[in-house]
RNA sequence: GCCGGGUUAGCUCAGCUGGUAGAGCAACCGCCUUGUAAGCGGUAGGUCGUCGGUUCGAGUCCGACACCCGGCACCA
C-alpha cells in the first residue's frame, strides 16, 4: 500500500489520509457544519472539486460561502453551466460555445439552430424556469478526463461544431476535463460545486440577451449571448438589483436632460449640443487644465480642422485610419438643381481625427536646437471620428470631440522624466476632480502598425520603465498589459475611470511615438551639429471634454463640486415682501463672482426647495419675512440630511466664494 | 458594422385579439403670501419616428429606412 498523504490545514494542524481522499471526505472529518458548508477546496492554491481526489501531500484550504470571491466565481461559472443546460433542454439543436463568470454573473454564448434564431427578451423567463427545474434536481458534477481524440468525436457526433473546434485548440499537455451533470456533459476547465443543488434558485436572475461574435472576431459567426446576474443567495441579489436602479439614476443622459446641460439629437448623431448649463461645467473645467497646463511648460496652440488628404498620407493616417475620417471635397456645390451637386473628381480634404500632424508641421516651423526640447505644445482641439453607428454612447462615445490634447517633442534622454511627470500632473488633477480611484493599462503594438520592431521593443519599453518610476505598476492601480491594442503609430498607456454602473472608460493616455516625426520629418539639431530625431508624446489627461464630463455627472451623482456646478446658488423666497432683499442678495453674489439665480415665484417654499434639489444646485439660500429684516440668508446645502444655518449676508458671501473656488486656487 | 429590443403630448409611460388617442408631471390661467423635497382648481397640448404595403378601416398587422437603448466588434 502507498503511505498516507499529509495533508496541512489553514490553522495549522496537519492530517494523515489515505490516497483517494477527497476534500469532501476531509471536510466531513471535520465536522457536519463545513462538510455542508464547503463549496469547493483550495488544493495547493489552486482551486479545486471537493470530489477530486488529493493527488499527494498538500496544503488544502475547504472554500465555503466565507470566502466570497471565490465562492461567487464558482456559483456564477456553475450558473452558467446550469443556462447551457437548460436552453438545450429548451431548445434541442442550440449548440453550446463558453460561459464564464463575470463581474457581477456570467453569460453564455449559444449558436441557436437557424430555425429557432437569436434568442430574445421573451425568451427569459422560460429559461429562467427551466434553470430552476434543473437546479431542483440536484444532479452531481462529475468532472470526468477525457482524452483530445474522445472529446472531438463525442461532439462531432453530437453536432457540437464549437466545442468540437475548440478542444483542438486546447494546449497540447493541458489536461482535458468535462463535466457531467445528470444525461448533459460539457467540456469545462471546472471546478465546479458538488451539484447543482447547491446553487440558489432564487439567487439568480437572466438579465439580457446580445449578439457576441465567435472567439470575439467580427470574421466569425454571430452567437447569441444570454447574460445574467448571480449571488450565493437572494438577499445579495436583491441588493444587487437595488444597486442597478441606483445606477440607473445617475446615468449621464438622464442627469443630463434633468439638469439641462446638454441634448443629442438624430439629425447631428454623435455630436453633443452643449446648452447654457452644460457649457458653463465645460468652460469651468477647461479654464481648470488651462491653468494646470500652463504651469507646467505647456504653450497652448490651435490648428486647423480641415487638411488636404496629401497631407493624411504623409502622416499615415490615410493608410491605417481613413474608415474613421470624414472625408470632405475641395469644390464649391453646385447650386444648379438639375446639376449633380458635386462632380465626385474634386481634391480630398479630411476633418481632423487627431491633432498630431498639425502639431508636428508647426514644430517643423524654423530650426530647433536641442536646448529647445523638450517643447510641449498643448491643444483643446475639436476632432471628428466616423464611429461605427452601434459604438455611439450618450455623450461618452461620440463622433465631434474635443480633446484636452498635447505633445511633447523631447529627446530620448528626456522621455523617462516626460512620462513621470505627466503621470503625477495626471494624477493631480484626477483628485482634484474626485477620482482617486484609476486603472492603468499598457496598450502593446497593434497588427496593424507602423515602425520597426525595434521601435515598438524600445517605445514599450520606455512606457514600462517611466510607469515604474512613477511606482504606479502595481495592483492598486489595475496595472495590466493589453497585447495588440496600441494605436497604429505607438504603444499607449491608458488611464480608465468607471462609469456610474461600473463599466470603464479610457480617459487619459500617454503614447511614445518615434514614427510620426520620422513620416513627418520632424528634426532638430543636436550637441553634435547633426540632425536628429524628437521622441513625440502624445497625452491628454481629461481624454475628451464630451468623456470626461459624462463620467464627472455619473461620478457625483450630478452633484458637481461647487467650482463645477452651472448654478452655484438659488435665492429663494417664501413671501414676496422679501423680494427686493432677494433680488439685492443675488446682486451682491453675482459681484462676488457666484453663479446665483433667484427664485421669486408665487410657490410654497417647499416646493422650490425640492425642485432646486433635483436640479443640485449645491445651495439653496432661503429668505423669509425674518432674513429679509435681519439682513441674514437661511443657507441650506444641497442634501437630505443637510442642515441649514442663518447667517450674515457678508459671511454667506465669503462662505461661497470659498467653495467656489477652483481647486487648483485654493490657498495652500 | 453585427445580434436583440425600442420610438405614442415638453418629460415618464398606458393603449388587449385592427374600429381616426389616455394618465401623471411640466406648461398656461385662476385662487392661495406660503418657513425647508410636490398647496388647490381649471385650460390647452399629439398628422402615434419616416416612407411604403395589407385592409372598408392601421398607434395596433407586414416591409424598408432612420434614430435610440443593451451587448458584440471598434475606440478617447
Amino acid at each position: 500500500m502507498t503511505k498516507p498523504f499529509q495533508i496541512r490545514l489553514p490553522d495549522g494542524s496537519v492530517r494523515e489520509v489515505e490516497p483517494g481522499t477527497t476534500p469532501a471526505d476531509i471536510a466531513a472529518a471535520i465536522g457536519p457544519g463545513l462538510a455542508k458548508a464547503a463549496l469547493a477546496a483550495r488544493v495547493n492554491g489552486e482551486l479545486r472539486d471537493l470530489t477530486r481526489p488529493i493527488e499527494g501531500d498538500a496544503e488544502l484550504a475547504l472554500v465555503t460561502a466565507r470566502d466570497e470571491k471565490d465562492a461567487l466565481e464558482l456559483v456564477r461559472h456553475d450558473y452558467a453551466h446550469v443556462l447551457a443546460e437548460a436552453v438545450q433542454n429548451l431548445f434541442p439543436g442550440t449548440q453550446i460555445t463558453f460561459g464564464p463568470a463575470t463581474e457581477d454573473g456570467f453569460y453564455y454564448d449559444f449558436a441557436p439552430s437557424p430555425e429557432r434564431g437569436p434568442f430574445t427578451d421573451e425568451d427569459l423567463p422560460a429559461i429562467e424556469a427551466e434553470m430552476r427545474r434543473v437546479i431542483s434536481q440536484d444532479a452531481p458534477l462529475v468532472r470526468e478526463v477525457w482524452t483530445r481524440d474522445e472529446v472531438r468525436a463525442f461532439f462531432e457526433k453530437t453536432g457540437e461544431r464549437f466545442k468540437a473546434e475548440w478542444v483542438m485548440e486546447l494546449p497540447e499537455h493541458e489536461t482535458i476535463t468535462m463535466y457531467r451533470s445528470g444525461e448533459w456533459v460539457d467540456l469545462c476547465r471546472g471546478p465546479h460545486l458538488a451539484s447543482t443543488g447547491k446553487l440558489d434558485p432564487n439567487a439568480f436572475k437572466l438579465t439580457r440577451v446580445s449578439g457576441a461574435y465567435w472567439r470575439g472576431d467580427q470574421k466569425n459567426a454571430m452567437l447569441s449571448r444570454i447574460y445574467g446576474t448571480g449571488w450565493l443567495n437572494k438577499k445579495q441579489l436583491d441588493s444587487h438589483l437595488v444597486r442597478l436602479e441606483e445606477a440607473a439614476k445617475r446615468d449621464h443622459r438622464r442627469i443630463g436632460a434633468e439638469m439641462d446641460l446638454f441634448h443629442l439629437q438624430s439629425e447631428a448623431q454623435g455630436s453633443v449640443f452643449w446648452h447654457p448649463n452644460g457649457y458653463i461645467v465645460w468652460r469651468a473645467l477647461e479654464a481648470y487644465m488651462r491653468r494646470r497646463l500652463d504651469a507646467t511648460g505647456y504653450r497652448e496652440v490651435r490648428t486647423p480642422q480641415l487638411m488636404d488628404a496629401r497631407q493624411w498620407e504623409q502622416s499615415g493616417h490615410w493608410g491605417k485610419y481613413r474608415e474613421n475620417m470624414f472625408v470632405v471635397p475641395d469644390e464649391i456645390p453646385s447650386t444648379d438643381d438639375e446639376a449633380p451637386i458635386l462632380s465626385g473628381d474634386a481634391d480630398l480634404m479630411a476633418l481632423k481625427p487627431m491633432n498630431c500632424p498639425a502639431h508636428v508641421l508647426i514644430f517643423r516651423q524654423g530650426i530647433k536646437s536641442y536646448r529647445d526640447l523638450p517643447i510641449r505644445m498643448a491643444e483643446f482641439g475639436c476632432c471628428h471620428r466616423n464611429e461605427p453607428h452601434g459604438a455611439l454612447h450618450g455623450i461618452m462615445r461620440v463622433r465631434q470631440f474635443t480633446q484636452d490634447d498635447a505633445h511633447i517633442f523631447c529627446r530620448e534622454d528626456q522621455l523617462i522624466d516626460e512620462i513621470r511627470e505627466f503621470c503625477d500632473l495626471l494624477d493631480s488633477v484626477y483628485r482634484d476632480l474626485g477620482f482617486d480611484n484609476y486603472a492603468i493599462k499598457l496598450a502593446l503594438r497593434p497588427d496593424q502598425r507602423f515602425g520597426s520592431d525595434a521601435d515598438w521593443d524600445k517605445a514599450e519599453q520606455i512606457l514600462r520603465e517611466a510607469v515604474h518610476a512613477a511606482g504606479r505598476d502595481t495592483e492598486d492601480y489595475g496595472w495590466e498589459e493589453l497585447p495588440g491594442e496600441g494605436a497604429f503609430y505607438a504603444p499607449k498607456l491608458e488611464f480608465h475611470l468607471r462609469d456610474a454602473i461600473g463599466r470603464t472608460w479610457q480617459v487619459g493616455t500617454i503614447q511614445a511615438d518615434t514614427v510620426l516625426p520620422e513620416r513627418l520629418d520632424a528634426s532638430y539639431v543636436g550637441e553634435d551639429g547633426q540632425r536628429h530625431r524628437p521622441v513625440m508624446l502624445h497625452r491628454a489627461i481629461l481624454g475628451t471634454f464630451e468623456r470626461f464630463i459624462g463620467i464627472l455627472i455619473e461620478h457625483h451623482a450630478g452633484r458637481f463640486p461647487a467650482w463645477l456646478a452651472p448654478v452655484q446658488a438659488v435665492v429663494a423666497t417664501i413671501v414676496s415682501d422679501a423680494d427686493d432683499y432677494a433680488e439685492e442678495v443675488v446682486r451682491t453674489l453675482r459681484a462676488a463672482g457666484i453663479r446665483a439665480e433667484a427664485d421669486l415665484r408665487n410657490e410654497k417654499i417647499n416646493y422650490k426647495v425640492r425642485e432646486h434639489s433635483l436640479k443640485k444646485v449645491p445651495n439653496l439660500l432661503v429668505i423669509g419675512k425674518r432674513e429679509a429684516e435681519e439682513r441674514t440668508v437661511a443657507l441650506r446645502p444641497l442634501g437630505v440630511d443637510a442642515r441649514q444655518e442663518v447667517v450674515s449676508l457678508d459671511a454667506v458671501v465669503a462662505r461661497l466664494v470659498a467653495e467656489a473656488t477652483p481647486p487648483d486656487l485654493r490657498p495652500n
